[in-house]
DNA sequence: AATGAATGAGACTTCATTCAT
DNA sequence: TATGAATGAAGTCTCATTCAT
């Protein structure tokens, strides 16, 4: 069997294991859902992820992937608003490559990294790589006039980057938030008065 | 059997369970977990909670019950940072009043929402009620110009209600937030400029 | 529920494992077959050993009690050929008491003690003890000249508490020995006579 | 495909069976340990044996081969004590040529007879072979005064082959044994004065 | 013949819940 | 009411065996 067979294989898996994931959580998801959703037998399924554990990680990195697919859109200029926009809607729209919905994977993650190390350090690695980026745009906001100039662009990035797991809960458990109508709100309260 | 008994009973269950769940989460924590925590016997805490589900949905209420400690305090004026500081400062100052962390229960009470309608329930109501208040104080910050005049309160109440849940996940995954960094940020973005 | 209660209840699981486990052997009886045995529920059994593993270990230790009630009638004088018939006999005898036949275990347990250190230890220090025995028994023995002066004890009980697990073998295996015949045949080359 | 390369073949499988049994017995193995030992896939193994049980009874009959290798010293004269040693000498020397231990697959093949006709037949001819060749050397010790001139010749074999398990049982958990101090011991007791 | 991915029955174990005492 | 032993369904995972390539 080719290489690429077996990433095919891992990817049919794991894309089983992001919708039942996301659907009823990782733990009330029994390895038979994920068995039975996948299509294949347990054997299989063991064959290429040696535990559940190992599954909810993957499904986890999985998740965090959304972030890799975003951050090239960070580097972009713009204002703060006008980046949460982009970044808002591309959530949204990313979600349908993935076949499941990575934000809902991720506020199981949330929970999982409480006790679970391995998860814990992956989402850990990610979000701090989104705040790096956007503490990086920072400075050009700051010359812009956006940003107050004596303000740390690290704890800037903290600021905008929480905007999202709000974002990302809001949209789940109320459903009446979208991309534009955040990113106007912001700009009400922001100094970028055009966007 | 007094009323009061069964009062503080039903308090001790729910107090172990919201140690137990803040430290391991719903699924992983048994009932045996929480039965010992509690010092009980199992018939004991079945008198109290019918099954392991109402006990998760008291036990989210309950950590729910941290916006309620919250409420009046969105009431007194300020610009939108310093309203959010107290929040935030609330809310760690709280935790100890409830002999855990009810900010990690929350986190667990997200992902239990996407398949327990009861626990999304409350949660939703309680971030309702939220966003209400500070929808509120909104037409007043505009009249001030701290927020855009034609902004709608209610989304602008999302984005700054919005910011709270960013704080958790950060606070417990990232673990370098605190009130006032995360306060003096906001306001270097917004047009609040002295708080 | 009260402590002889608990022993009680150890003692039908034990049997029952005892049952199986000489039937079977350790590894090819599941412990739906120990369940069923002893008529209780997967739940209850697990309630008095905690793992396949601790069973098998209890199982062990209770064959090697077979030991513990020979060890009395070692101290009893005679000829080496005399000792080893009231040894065998009462081999025999006592696997009633047991209600499945210790030997059969015993020969399990030398398997299991070449992976397991645990039940290795159990049989080790049981066999040692027998051994003990043994020679404490030599020096009257060569005083008699039924055994040469200048021989070592120990190695001479070794050679005498070999006996038993040949005769365990035939009896399993071959089936055609039984306690005065093997005694007998002993006398036959040792310098014991009479008996 | 050549005759003699499918007997070699055969062998090479059957000489991993052998190090992973005497490792870790019969049912611990799996048969993924052992095709992995081999270093030949599952398929593979599986066209030189149809199953599990009868690479077990192979092995057990192989490791019964060393009685095989040992039967033509028993017609060598000497005493029961210079004979006991050869044996257990050469049994030891044996283990080497066999590139495993092949008593502690004997001892897996006494407790898996338990339950597997098969293996109980090959291990009972083995051992009834062994027992009639020193049945055939025991008159002669009659005539010589080392056996009592009215024992019955079966029934010295059954005690004399006895002693091999209990040597085997010893070395094995105990450590302790030596070919020339058990066969001095037997010396000691027996009414052989030199070997 | 050989490969090794796949199968699926069945192993061990846990745990929410009940109920006799 | 309180206890905690007992229940048994259901969970995770293994492994002997098969079969398309």
């Amino acid at each position: 069997m080719s290489e690429s067979y077996r990433a095919e294989r891992r990817e049919q898996i794991l894309a089983a294991a992001g919708r039942c994931f996301s659907r009823r959580g990782f733990h009330v998801t029994s390895m038979d859902d994920v068995i039975a959703e996948a299509g294949l037998s347990a054997g299989a399924v063991y064959g290429y992820f040696r535990s559940k554990d190992e599954l909810i990680l993957a499904a986890a990195s999985r998740a965090m992937d959304l972030i890799g697919e975003v951050l090239p859109e960070l580097a972009r200029t713009g204002s703060p608003a006008s980046l949460l926009e982009r970044l808002l809607s591309l959530m949204v729209e990313l979600s349908e490559r993935f076949g499941f919905d990575p934000t809902r994977v991720a506020i199981q993650a949330w929970g999982e990294s409480m006790r679970n190390p391995a998860v814990a350090a992956v989402v850990r690695e990610g979000y701090q790589a989104v705040r790096a980026h956007i503490a990086a745009a920072v400075p050009a906001w700051q010359r812009a006039g956006l940003v107050a100039a004596d303000a740390d662009p690290d704890e800037v990035a903290k600021v905008l980057f929480g905007l999202v797991p709000g974002y990302i809960v809001q949209r789940q458990l109320l459903g009446d938030v979208r991309p534009d109508g955040y990113a106007a709100a912001l700009r009400a309260v922001t100094r970028d008065a055009a966007g």
